[in-house]
DNA sequence: TCCAAAATGATAGTATTACTATTATATTTG
DNA sequence: CAAATATAATAGTAATACTATCATTTTGGA
């Protein structure tokens, strides 16, 4: 996985920033250090200012790569996105029993990322933690609409659609495979974050997984 | 129902605000204005200063009733889930077979509400809007582990092991009963988002409903 | 190796936000 | 009718989320 990588770039769509960070060295302490600044303060309190000083540069250098903290957010997102369909794909490529495909693809997507694969400056394990904590921010806001439009949702989007295709490969003529798919994803996220703030209205904890619920759940539902 | 509410007061945790809006005219066009305003330009563009030009007051007033926009938020969401658990309790309560007490639980917190009960000067289908849209936000902070503490949170999560007792009641022995019911309720807000603002990746449209989806969902997981 | 272009940095400035503080004026109540 | 309470008006503050301008450094190609 990581030596495959290696030689991949996580593609995010280009929209979305002003100049791609990959491309410099600049670029990729942006997108380090905000991941580990958002992570440590929160969304919210971040600012290029704030981000300027932890990696000693300037304010103003830093709105040349992203527009604003929001499409920051949304690079963030997309990359994550982007990472975790590659992971789908290599995971479930090789097998072929619709049952046994889905369940890994359940599994992929619900786990809580614990490893970081370490092949580039982006640190996945703290990168799941912003997803878990702040990336609804991205799409709960009233220019959702716009942006969807501009095409800064594709990544998720596509996702959803690959994990629809493997629910109806088991199932042709359930009506719901969108819904549920987009269920696993969300639902996945929601009930990783119950488990880190409220823990009382979540089984999801102390050797019970948010995946075994979900495949459970989705087992159930297409039997 | 209607008639029932109008003796009855819908109870939001005290620490949430400063002064009880309910107590004064002014109290009550600040709730009631502030959930069309943010309807109207969005909870992140809302502020207390358009709240006051809005309803011919001055910013200053509304702070004696909330310390800050985020408290109002938490307000708003506390009286829709303390409304819903009412709902909730109401629509259920005669119902003694469990498979159709949970039917009608699900259908109660995952209905689209589109009937304002106007009993009181809160539009609950704006609420609504306000709460698919917004609410989320209430908790994604940095401060939600000791805003939970403070009891911000309480009605929220009394509603969802309301619903797991209904779970309970059908499969005693369901490990998942707390996520189940957590996933019904986040998941029916989502899902109602999706259908607003991402139709391409849900099926809760075109008169298949998001009610159904998770009765056919929560059904066959209990079987 | 030098020159121009590109990237970065430094500084300043702006409108708005999210408040707090103070004082003045209504309104209610005992 | 006075005192308490509620509301309004005004001012002020530090921070935010930027934009604009200009200076300096780095780099990539002839």
């Amino acid at each position: 996985m990581k030596n495959l990588l290696s030689v991949l770039k996580i593609a995010v769509p280009a929209q979305i920033y002003l100049k791609d960070p990959e491309t410099s060295d600049l670029g990729k302490r942006i997108v380090e250090h905000s991941i580990l600044l958002i992570h440590e303060i929160g969304f919210d309190n971040f600012t290029f200012k704030k981000l300027g000083l932890k990696i000693g540069s300037n304010e103003s250098s830093i709105y040349r790569y992203f527009e604003s903290k929001h499409k920051l957010l949304l690079y963030l997102s997309s990359w994550y996105w982007a990472w975790l369909e590659y992971q789908l794909v290599i995971e479930t490529f090789s097998i072929s029993a619709p049952k046994a495909k889905l369940e890994k693809a359940i599994e992929v997507v619900t786990k809580t990322i614990a490893i970081d694969s370490d092949f580039s400056h982006i640190n996945e394990v703290i990168l799941y933690k912003i997803i878990v904590n702040e990336s609804s921010k991205s799409f709960l806001t009233k220019e959702v609409d716009i942006e969807n439009k501009e095409g800064y949702f594709e990544i998720y989007k596509r996702l959803i659609t690959r994990l629809e295709k493997m629910i109806l490969a088991i199932k042709p003529n359930y009506l719901f495979a969108l819904s549920l798919a987009s269920s696993i994803l969300e639902g996945g996220l929601h009930q990783n974050f119950l488990n880190e703030h409220f823990p009382s209205i979540t089984n999801c904890k102390d050797g019970k997984t948010t995946t075994s619920f979900f495949i459970h759940l989705v087992e159930n539902t297409l039997k």
